[in-house]
RNA sequence: GGCCCGUUCGUCUAGUGGUUAGGACUCCAGGUUUUCAUCCUGGCAACAGGAGUUCGAUUCUCCUACGGGCUACCA
């Protein structure tokens, strides 16, 4: 049989890298499995949920690359598959009304000094119950829920779990307004849409007993069940708007791209079993193995992301590159040829972050540097600097060709035949062509940048200076 | 409070009843480089604590501590 998973995210904030790596976990699962990835926008809390954020998420799935099978699932669209089932249960007395008031149930609360119900209107008699109905007193539907024995499961990352029965009381299935709640929707979709599978987040391992037994009222098969440890910020707490960025819009923005965000995502508590650490998302799907991964939360780590994006990039193709930067800013490099872009690309990419950092970077490519920083001027700009410059710029006059190769032996040549060091002349040449003092061959970047510019900016320096 | 779960370098992790407890990121040092970054080499750094089982426990069991999650007419 083929496996069947989802993602099922609420829509109300975009997709943040938890729901991410849940996403994630799923996909490669169903990839590696020969199965299916579905997607279920769990949108029954009307208050929060919004379309926009639907579209957000989905956006942000598609653009990671984890493209669903089939058509998106709105719960919204669901309830009277939820209503059957809520019947269903009340006919067969597995659930059963329960007119007690919230202030009433407070009050049980507080004497008892538990939040477990106590059962009020377990056992009522038929009389009772239709006399509450004729006064159209509201009720909420509670699953009658065993005493005795315990609810177990097998847990593919965690192994077995097992709650005693008298720790679950008659839990609410559906709301006084009629509305089902999320324990009971979540087991009636899943079993609607063939799930096989269940990976989420271990923030859910405490509601699977109360699934299990929605399960077993309906008489239904129950799946299998992977729960993914949490992705924690700096202070071990599960990571939040509190630890700063955690969109994977805001990632996008600032330049990571797929393939690096969900390499470093899935190795967040899962490893391949070998060293390698630069995967591709179908490398991921190849290797992955749920019951590989940890237990325990992963505390994520910026720094790591950094050299995961890094690598990526360093191996990226220049032409993806320069179409990936434009979408973040169409208008990158777009004063000159995209043969150009392609070479400061290549130049660039080793030394780069991100996409983001890529373009910064760059920009002494596409316009003269402003702005000088007076202790770099102060440091490498020496009295005998505009000599040096200027018999640069009569060396580069002379000179017919402009590769890199050709352009560094010459330079070679006259600083050997003047015995000056190389610092002594490169720094503020690069300082001129630059306004800072560092970055890749300078013999590429003036060939690069061509004879005219360069000295465009040799003599404005000489001038500035 | 109750219940469930977890605990190997700062972080992500590998690993075994007997290992010099391995790798990666970060950091530090050296090398390469005109510079910075990359890259290469080297270094710092961990089995939460206590019992028990055992000839021997980081590894198995229990307890404690610490951390996390759930405990809603949220999802």
């Amino acid at each position: 049989m083929n496996p069947r998973v989802r993602f099922a995210p609420s829509p109300t904030g975009q997709l943040h890298l938890g729901g991410a790596r849940t996403a994630l976990s799923n996909f490669l699962f169903a990839k590696n499995q020969g199965g299916q990835f579905l997607v279920r926008i769990e949108d029954t809390d009307l208050e929060r949920s919004k379309q926009e954020h639907t579209d957000q998420i989905c956006d942000s799935l598609s653009w990671l690359g984890l493209n669903w099978d089939d058509e998106l699932v709105y719960q919204s669209s669901r309830t009277d598959v939820y209503q059957e089932s809520l019947a269903l249960l009340l006919d067969s007395g597995k659930a059963y009304r329960c007119f007690a008031s919230k202030k009433e149930l407070e009050k049980v609360r507080e004497e008892t000094g538990s939040y477990q119900y106590t059962g009020i209107w377990r056992n009522r008699s038929n009389s009772e119950i239709e006399k509450e109905l004729g006064k159209g007193t509201a009720f909420t539907i509670r699953l009658r829920t065993p005493d005795t024995d315990n609810t177990r499961f097998k847990d593919i990352i965690y192994g077995e779990i097992s709650v005693s029965n008298s720790e679950i009381d008659d839990f609410i299935v559906a709301r006084s307004n009629g509305s089902p709640v999320y324990n009971f929707t979540n087991v009636v979709d899943d079993h609607g849409m063939g799930i096989t599978h269940v990976i989420r987040g271990d923030d859910h391992i405490s509601n699977t007993p109360k699934q299990l037994l929605i399960y077993q009222a309906l008489g239904w098969d129950i799946p299998e069940f992977a729960h993914l440890p949490m992705i924690l910020g700096q202070d071990k707490k599960r990571l939040s708007k509190r630890h700063g960025a955690t969109g994977v819009q805001t990632y996008r923005d600032e330049g990571y791209q797929p393939d690096a965000l969900l390499n470093y995502l899935a190795l967040l508590g899962w490893n391949p079993g070998t060293e390698e650490e630069i995967l591709t998302l179908e490398d991921l799907v190849k290797k992955f193995d749920l019951s590989q991964v940890q237990k325990k939360g992963a505390v994520f780590d910026q720094k790591k992301l950094n050299w995961i994006s890094g690598q990526h990039l360093s191996m990226q193709d220049n032409r993806d590159i320069l179409s990936q930067a434009r979408a973040i800013n169409s208008e990158w490099g777009m004063t000159k040829p995209d043969d150009f872009c392609l070479a400061v690309a290549e130049l660039i990419k080793p030394r780069s972050k991100s996409l983001v950092d890529l373009m910064g970077q760059s920009g002494y490519f596409f316009h003269d540097p402003s702005g000088f920083d007076e202790r770099d001027v102060r440091k490498t700009w020496k009295h005998d600097t505009p000599e040096i410059i200027e018999s640069v710029i009569s060396i580069l006059d002379s000179i017919s060709g402009e590769k890199a190769a050709e352009l560094e032996t010459s330079f070679k040549d006259y600083m050997e035949a003047n015995n000056l060091g190389f610092a002594k002349v490169m720094k503020p040449v690069r300082l001129a062509l630059c306004g800072n003092v560092n970055g890749p061959s300078l013999f590429e970047i003036m060939s690069l940048l061509g004879k005219e510019t360069t000295l465009s900016r040799l003599r404005m320096a000489l001038n500035n200076f």
